[in-house]
RNA sequence: GGGCGGUUAGCUCAGUUGGUUAGAGCGCCUCGCUUACACCGAGGAGGUCGCAGGUUCGAGUCCUGCACCGCCCACCA
C-alpha cells in the first residue's frame, strides 16, 4: 500500500488529530497501580494555572519542558503519572467576574455573598476551561483522568483539615497587626504580593514644638498626612543631642495633640535628625515600637484610603490629598522646616497595581517558624535537590529571614475560613459548620467572612491531590512526587509552601518501600517531603532578551506562533533554547528554523516511504519487536552503516544524560544534528546507491536499514517533538503498529558496544575528501552538472583503501568522473588541497583565479603557523610534559606531525603560485 | 542597603568538572529547480570570548578588581 504524504508538512490538522487520539484513547490516564507492579514511578504535578488564565510562553515553557520529561520517562517504562488541575485563583477571579457585572450595571455588593459566588461558579463553568484546552494542543500528556480544580469538595474538606490541625497545633492564630492593605482589591495581601518600586518622592522635615518650652525637634518623613496619626518621637538613647528632651513632651501640629518623646532604638542618629515620628497605625516599625512602648494606635486612613474622623478637619480626603493640605498647612503654620527630593520605594499591589498602605488590620496568620524550620532541614540535608543550584540558596535565605504568613483576604471567592462566632463571643474552629456554641449552647453562630489566600490551598496539593487526609495507596505510590518544575517567580509563593506544608502534614508517611527502591530513592530518609527535586526553568522574554509585558507591546503569544510553525516547531524552540539558568529570549526566527527541522524530518519520511513502497519492504520486518530499546535489525554492511549506528548510539547516550540533568538545549541540539546533519546529509546520500541498486537482496537490506533507523529516530524524538513522530511512526506501520502509540514504545537506550571509533574516523576522512573536492569545484566554478576526474595522494595506505572503498560514494557526492591515485605529493598543483592525510587534485580545463588562491592559502597558512607555534610551545616546555595527561600531550604530539605536513604543503603551493609574500 | 545573573560572529544564543583547531540558528556573499525536501542542496566570509590584573605547563572556562546591562530581596523615617 502507497504512503501518500503532501511534499510539505502541515502540522495544524495533523497535531489537533492526534491530541484528541490521545486524549480519547485515554493513553495517559494512570490507575492506582497493584501491589504486585514491579515499575519505578515517576510523578509530576502540574503547577496549576489560574482558571482565568490564558496561555503565556511561560506556561508553555514549563509544560513543554515537563512533557519532554514526562514522556521520556513514560518510554522509559516508569509508571507516569502527570497530575494536571487548575487553581481558583481567588483575586483574579472574583475580579473578573467583578467586572463583568459592572459591564452589565450590577455590583457584587447589591448582590450578595451567596449569588456572587453562584455566578463566579457558573463563570468557571464556561470560561474555566480554557487554559487547559490550550494546554492540549500543546500536546501535555497529563492524566485527564485526575484533573482537580482547587475549590472541588474533597480539596476543600482537606483545606479545612488543615486549618484546623494547625489552629489547634497554635501554629495558626489572629490578631490585630499592620498589613499590606490594597483599597483596590478591598483586601490584606501577603508581603510577597507587593513590589517594590522607587519613585521620585519627598522628604518633609517637620518641627514638633516640645511643650513648655521654646525648645523644638525636627522629624522627617515621605509620609506627612500620617503625623495625624503620630502617638510619639523617637531618638535614640545614645543620642546625646536629645538627652536633655527624654521624658518631655511635644505638641503634635495641626492636631494639638501631646505626645511623648521615647527613647527607642527606632531612632538611628545618622539618618536625618535622629528624631522619627512614631505611627504605630500605619508603619510596622513604628507599630513595633508603639508595643514596646504601650504607645495608643490611632488609625486615621480608612480601607478606603481616605482619611478618617480620626483626622479631624482632614477627615474625608483622599490620603494623597490630605498630603498636600497637610504640607500647605504646616506651611502655612511655620512648622515645616524643609523639603527634600527623596527616592521613595513604594509597595505596589501585584495585581492591581495599587499603591499598598501599611494597615492596622485583624487577619489570620500562620506562625512560620514551626513549618519554615523543616522545610530548610529538608533542602539542607538534600532530602529536596533544587536544580539549577544556585537557587538552592536563594531558598535557604529567604525560609531563614521568613515572616508569619498572613493568609486571611477580604475576599468572596475562595476556601472560606472555617471558624465561627458566637454571639456569646465564642470562637469556634471546625472542620464542618457547629450546630451550636460549646459554650453558652447558642445557635445564632456566624462563619468569618473572610477567604484564604490562594497559595493556602494550592500549597497543599502534592497530598491533598493524592486523597489526603485518607491514607490511600495513591499516596503510597505517588507520593513523595518525583519532581517540581516551576518558574523562579513562584518558588517563594508556592514551592516553599509546599515543602512546608508537607514537611508538616506528611511527616510519618511512607512510600511503598519497593517501589521507591525501584524509582532509584533508596537513599533518601525523608518521605515526608512534597517532591524530591525542584527544577526551576528559566524566563521567556521577547526577541531582544526584553521581558514582555503588554504596556511595552511584545507579548509573543504562543498560540499565534503555533499557528503558524506549528506545536512540535514551538517546542523545540522552548526546548533547544532553555539553557539552565539563563532566559531565554524568544525569537520566532528559531521557531522557523525548527519547522523547517519538521518539514526535513517530513520529507526523509517520505524519502523512506517512497523507498519501502518501491522496494517492498514492511515495517513489520524492519522493526519488531516494539519494546527493544536500540536499533533493531539493522544489519550494518557498509562504512556509512558502522559509521551512522554508531554515531546514533553516540547520540542516544548524550541525549538521555542531558535529559537526566535538564539540559534541553542539549537534548535538542544533539537530536537535532544528527538527523539533519548526519542521517539526512550524509547517511541517506550515501545509501541512495545500494537503494537504487540492480540486485533487490541489496536494496532491501539498505532500505530495512534505512527504516529501522529512521525508526529508532523517531523515538528518540518524541518527547520534544511528538506530533510528527506520531504520524510518521503510525505511518510506517500503515495503521497496524505493533503499540497504539509511539508515546508508549521504548525510548532508545544506547549500546556501547555498537559505538565504533575508528568508523567514524574513517568517516571524517571520506567526508573530508568530499568537501574538498567540493570546494575546489566551487572555486574553479565548474558547472554543477559537470564530473570530473580528480588525482588523489594518500599519505597511508589506509586512506587509500578507504577512498577505493567508497568509490562510488566519492564519485556520486562530489560529482567526481573518475579517481586516479597517484604515488606523490600533489601539492605544488596549483588549484589542489593539500592535508595531512592526503591531497587531491580536480582535472579542469580552467584556470584558478590565482589571486584568490593565494589569498585563500596565506590565511591558512597564517593559521597553521600559529598553532604551531602554540603547540610547539607547549611542547617544549617540560612542565607541561611532566604535568598534562597523556592523551593531551599525544594528541598535541600527533597534531605537530599534521602541522609539518600541512605547513610544508601551503608553504610549495605558495611557491609554486609566486603570491609573494 | 543586601544578593544573584549576564557581557562570546551583524542579531539571538550554546560552550558540563580548565586540555589539542571557540560552535549553532538566523542574516550575509557565490552557485544550483541533481527524481525526499527551495521550509532545499553545495561552497564561503565573519570572533584580540566586556576591560585590567592574577593562578596554571595550559584560561572563553578558576580567582581579584573595574565598567556596563538586567533581575530579585529589603521595615530605614
Amino acid at each position: 500500500m502507497p504512503h501518500e504524504l503532501p511534499k510539505t508538512y502541515e502540522p495544524g490538522a495533523i497535531e489537533s488529530r492526534w491530541a484528541n487520539f490521545w486524549i480519547q484513547e485515554k493513553l495517559f490516564h494512570v490507575p492506582t497501580p497493584p501491589a504486585d507492579d514491579k515499575r519505578p514511578v515517576f510523578t509530576l504535578l502540574l503547577p496549576p494555572p489560574n482558571v482565568t488564565g490564558r496561555l503565556h510562553m511561560g506556561h508553555m515553557l514549563n509544560q513543554t519542558q515537563m512533557d519532554i520529561i514526562v514522556r521520556w520517562h513514560r518510554m522509559r517504562g516508569f509508571i507516569t503519572l502527570w497530575l494536571p488541575g487548575t487553581d481558583h485563583a481567588g483575586i483574579a477571579t472574583q475580579m473578573m467576574v467583578d467586572r463583568q457585572l459592572r459591564s452589565e450595571g450590577k455590583s457584587r455588593l447589591e448582590m450578595g455573598r451567596e449569588k456572587f459566588i453562584e455566578r463566579v461558579w457558573e463563570w468557571k463553568q464556561l470560561y474555566g476551561g480554557a487554559i487547559l484546552d490550550q494546554m492540549k494542543r500543546l500536546g501535555a500528556s497529563v492524566d485527564w483522568g485526575r484533573e482537580y480544580f482547587t475549590m472541588d469538595e474533597n480539596l476543600s474538606r482537606a483545606v479545612r483539615e488543615v486549618f484546623v490541625r494547625l489552629y489547634e497545633q497554635g501554629l495558626i492564630y489572629r490578631g490585630k497587626y499592620i498589613v499590606n492593605w490594597c483599597a483596590d482589591c478591598g483586601t490584606a495581601i501577603s508581603d510577597l504580593e507587593v513590589k517594590h518600586e522607587d519613585f521620585a518622592g519627598k522628604l518633609y522635615e517637620i518641627r514638633y514644638p516640645v511643650v513648655g518650652s521654646n525648645d523644638s525637634i525636627t522629624v522627617a518623613t515621605t509620609r506627612p498626612e500620617s503625623m495625624l496619626g503620630d502617638s510619639a518621637v523617637a531618638v535614640n538613647a545614645a543620642d546625646e543631642r536629645y538627652t536633655h528632651l527624654h521624658g518631655k513632651k511635644v505638641l503634635l501640629p495641626l492636631m494639638n495633640r501631646e505626645i511623648p518623646i521615647i527613647t527607642d532604638e527606632l531612632a538611628q542618629p545618622e539618618f536625618g535628625t535622629g528624631a522619627v515620628k512614631v505611627t504605630p497605625a500605619h508603619d510596622a516599625n513604628d507599630f513595633e515600637a508603639g508595643r514596646r512602648h504601650d504607645l495608643p494606635q490611632i488609625e486615621v486612613i480608612d480601607e478606603h484610603n481616605k482619611m478618617n474622623a480620626n483626622a479631624g478637619p482632614y477627615a474625608g480626603l483622599d490620603r494623597f490629598e490630605a498630603r498636600k493640605k497637610v504640607v500647605e498647612d504646616l506651611t502655612a503654620q511655620g512648622f515645616l522646616v524643609g523639603t527634600k527630593d527623596y527616592t521613595v520605594a513604594l509597595g505596589l499591589c501585584d495585581r492591581s497595581g495599587t499603591i499598598v498602605e501599611p494597615r492596622l488590620s485583624t487577619q489570620w496568620f500562620v506562625k512560620i517558624q514551626p513549618l519554615a524550620d523543616k522545610a530548610i532541614a529538608a533542602v539542607e540535608t538534600n532530602e529536596i535537590t533544587i536544580v539549577p543550584e544556585n537557587y538552592r540558596q536563594i531558598y535557604l535565605n529567604w525560609m531563614h529571614d521568613i515572616h508569619d504568613w498572613c493568609i486571611s483576604r477580604q475576599l468572596w471567592w475562595g476556601h472560606r475560613i472555617p471558624a465561627w462566632w458566637c454571639s456569646c463571643g465564642e470562637l469556634i474552629v471546625a472542620r464542618e459548620a457547629p450546630a451550636k456554641c460549646p459554650k453558652c449552647g447558642g445557635t445564632q453562630l456566624k462563619q468569618d467572612t473572610d477567604v484564604l489566600d490562594t497559595w493556602f490551598s494550592s500549597g497543599l496539593l502534592p497530598f491533598t491531590t493524592l486523597g489526603w487526609p485518607e491514607k490511600t495507596r495513591d499516596q503510597q505510590v505517588f507520593y513523595p512526587t518525583t519532581l517540581l518544575v516551576t518558574a523562579y517567580e513562584i518558588l517563594f509563593f508556592w514551592v516553599a509552601r509546599m515543602i512546608m506544608f508537607g514537611c508538616h502534614f506528611m511527616e510519618g508517611h511512607e512510600q511503598d518501600k519497593k517501589i521507591k527502591q525501584l524509582s532509584g530513592w533508596a537513599e533518601k530518609k525523608d518521605d515526608s517531603v512534597p517532591f524530591r527535586q525542584v527544577y526551576i526553568h528559566s524566563l521567556v522574554r521577547d526577541a531582544h532578551g526584553e521581558k514582555m509585558s503588554k504596556v511595552k507591546g511584545n507579548v509573543i503569544n504562543p498560540l499565534e506562533v503555533i499557528d503558524r510553525y506549528g506545536t512540535d516547531a514551538t517546542r523545540f524552540t522552548l526546548a533547544a533554547m532553555a539553557a539552565p539558568g539563563t532566559d531565554i529570549a524568544f525569537n520566532p526566527s528559531r521557531t522557523e528554523g525548527y519547522r523547517n527541522f519538521a518539514n526535513k524530518i517530513w520529507n526523509a519520511a517520505r524519502f523512506m516511504f517512497m523507498n519501502m513502497d518501491r522496494i517492498g519492504v514492511a515495517a513489520e520486518s524492519s522493526i519488531t519487536p516494539p519494546n527493544a530499546k536500540g536499533v533493531l535489525n539493522f544489519e550494518p554492511s557498509t562504512l556509512e552503516d558502522r559509521w551512522i549506528l554508531s554515531r546514533f548510539n553516540r547520540i542516544t547516550k548524550d541525549v538521555n544524560e542531558a535529559l537526566e540533568a535538564f539540559r534541553f538545549h542539549e537534548a535538542a541540539n544533539r537530536i537535532y544534528d544528527f538527523f539533519w546533519g548526519e542521517f539526512c546529509d550524509w547517511y541517506i546520500e550515501l545509501i541512495k546507491a545500494r537503494l537504487n541498486s540492480e540486485d533487490s537482496n541489496t536494496s532491501k537490506a539498505a532500505c530495512t536499514n534505512l527504516v529501522s533507523l529512521f525508526e529508532a529516530s523517531l523515538r528518540l524524538l518524541h518527547p520534544v517533538m511528538p506530533f510528527i513522530t506520531e504520524e510518521i511512526w503510525q505511518a510506517v506501520y500503515d495503521g497496524k503498529p505493533p503499540l497504539k502509540s509511539i508515546a508508549l514504545a521504548a525510548f532508545p537506550k544506547a549500546d556501547e558496544k555498537q559505538i565504533d571509533l575508528s568508523s567514524e574516523t574513517s568517516m571524517a576522512v571520506l567526508q573530508d575528501l568530499i568537501v574538498s573536492v567540493r570546494n575546489i569545484r566551487a572555486e574553479l566554478k565548474v558547472e554543477t552538472k559537470a564530473k570530473v576526474p580528480i588525482d588523489v595522494f594518500a599519505h597511508e595506505p589506509t586512506v587509500r583503501a578507504l577512498v577505493e572503498e567508497n568509490r562510488t560514494a566519492l564519485e556520486r557526492l562530489a560529482n567526481v568522473e573518475s579517481i586516479k591515485f597517484v604515488d606523490g605529493s600533489l601539492a605544488k598543483l596549483p588549484g589542489a588541497r593539500a592535508t595531512a592525510r592526503f591531497d587531491v587534485h580536480v582535472i579542469y580545463e580552467r584556470k584558478i583565479d590565482v589571486a584568490a588562491e593565494c589569498e585563500r592559502l596565506k590565511k591558512e597558512l597564517e593559521k597553521a603557523e600559529k598553532e604551531k607555534a602554540n603547540n610547539q610551545r607547549q611542547l617544549s616546555n617540560e612542565n607541561f610534559l611532566a604535568k598534562a595527561p597523556a592523551h593531551v600531550v599525544d594528541g598535541l604530539r600527533r597534531r605537530a606531525g599534521e602541522l609539518d605536513i600541512l605547513l610544508s604543503k601551503l608553504n610549495s603551493q605558495l611557491e609554486q603560485l609566486q603570491c609573494g609574500k
